[in-house]
RNA sequence: GGGUAGGUGGCGGAGUGGUCAAACGCACCUGACUGUAAAUCAGGCGACUUCGGUCUUCGGGGGUUCGAAUCCCUCCCUGCCCA
């Protein structure tokens, strides 16, 4: 098998979950033409993390194989708001809140797309000239009985929660999107299934060849469960490489095939050596550090890994104090309850008071037990400890 | 249009006149332990507090009562059934 070739058959495999039609995918990728590469996101959150990347680093994979790449804002499907991943209905979000999350996506898409050789597309630009008369025209494809046959949409009806008129409408959205940008490919987790395949439907429906879909696998957050912004368990892209790190190691065990499956590039061959050593008696942990490094050095390099790692090592496995510890200015007679609550040390003065009482927070070497206790001169340039990972040193 | 069941803390979900700042689960926070920011266990989880308490919460507004998340009126919202 030729490396080009190679490549083809892990682009087809690699964290994908199913491929529609895989024989006539496969073929036109070996033949050699470039082909339109297609994926939309709803700019619903302003972070992207580690399971909206798995299928950026897809669409990456196709571009190196010289396919272009149509990325599509859904600035106009945002607004009505997707459902295939949702257990409830999803807030309509405003325009302004679109235009906000929308910048920060695409600087974070850049980490792995190159943008600069590929078409980004608003469908706004299309959807918004739509009338009644087209959208009828478009429902007519689809069955109210495929709709409510939905697993997720099932489950609402039968749970008797309420579900939009206006949810049905969305795969009818995405997959013009489809229509109007002529995808050869569209990619998508398998929450999307339903919604990809609307775009074949519809391409037909308007005499074009039908996209070929390639569905990729959702991962699990750090809590085990499905990683979702709502469910606060992501890794984001634009974490900090010392949280990024931090949130790694502290995946379930079970889940260290699927990150290095699908959130780095190590090889598969390497991953299976890993793995089987695990099997054997080895840490999971020094996986777990390779893994945490694999994947800060995407998003921020190998020596910010390195320093990650090193940071990490000295606060939660030796637990030091580390080196660079940001500062905060206080005054002389303030109380530490209000220094904690004005800064992000603690919630509110309640949260603050809380934290000392279970023997949460030290100065230096001292334990703090007194919410009241004041800073003075002598306490310049202490650190201020507050749980295992907040550090801030105190400058009078 | 008719009928009926509901709207409770970040979420799910108890509570139906005082003992409710509101059970329980999830999420979250702190501690112990550990290979880890994992698992497990323990504690906490509205705000303010001189730790005695004080103040603001149970869809919105109004009322009854010594006292309401709980009763009444009204408005808004949602599910289900029927037409």
């Amino acid at each position: 098998m030729s490396t080009r070739e190679q490549k083809i058959e892990e682009l087809l495999t690699r964290g994908v979950a199913e491929v529609i039609d895989r024989e006539h995918l496969r073929a036109r990728l070996l033949s050699g033409g470039a082909l339109r590469i297609k994926l939309g996101i709803d700019p619903t959150s302003p972070h992207l993390h580690l399971g909206r990347a798995v299928v950026l680093r897809k669409l990456r994979d196709f571009q190196d194989l010289g396919h272009k790449v149509i990325f599509i804002v859904g600035d106009f499907t945002g607004v009505i708001g997707d459902t295939s991943d949702k257990e409830s209905e999803r807030p309509m979000l405003s325009a302004d809140t679109i235009e906000e999350n929308m910048r920060t996506y695409m600087e974070q898409a850049g980490k792995i797309i190159n943008l600069d050789t590929a078409e980004v597309h608003y469908n706004s630009t299309w959807l918004d000239k739509l009338g009644y008369d087209d959208i009828g025209e478009q429902a007519d494809v689809f069955s109210l009985a495929e709709f409510i046959a939905r697993e997720n949409i099932k489950k609402r009806l039968d749970e008797g929660k309420r579900v939009s008129l206006r949810e049905v409408l969305y795969p009818l959205m995405q997959g013009f999107d489809s229509v109007a940008v002529n995808a050869d490919v569209e990619l998508g987790g398998t929450d999307q299934r339903f919604n990809l395949l609307a775009g074949r439907r519809l391409q037909s429906a308007h005499g074009q060849a039908p996209q070929d879909i390639l569905i990729t696998n959702l991962i699990l957050g750090t809590d085990g469960r499905k990683m979702s912004s709502s469910w606060g368990n992501t890794i984001n892209l634009l974490d900090i490489p010392n949280d990024m790190f931090g949130k790694v190691m502290s995946i379930p065990d079970e889940l260290l095939l699927s990150y290095f499956t699908h959130c780095t590039r190590v090889p598969l061959s390497e991953v299976e050596k890993i793995m089987s050593g695990i099997q054997t008696g080895a840490n999971p942990r020094d996986a777990k550090v390779r893994l945490a490094k694999e994947i800060v050095t995407l998003y921020h390099g190998a020596e910010e890994a390195e320093k990650a790692e090193q940071y990490f090592v000295e606060t939660f496995s030796k637990k030091h104090i580390p080196q660079d510890v940001r500062e905060i200015k206080v005054a002389e007679n303030i109380k530490v309850v209000d220094v904690m609550a004005e800064s992000d040390l603690a919630k509110n003065k309640s949260d603050a008071r809380r934290k000392i009482e279970q023997g949460g927070v030290s100065l230096g070497d001292e334990k703090i037990s007194d919410g009241a206790r004041i800073f003075t001169k002598s306490d310049n340039g202490k650190v201020l400890k507050v749980g295992k990972k907040d550090f801030v040193r105190i400058v009078l």
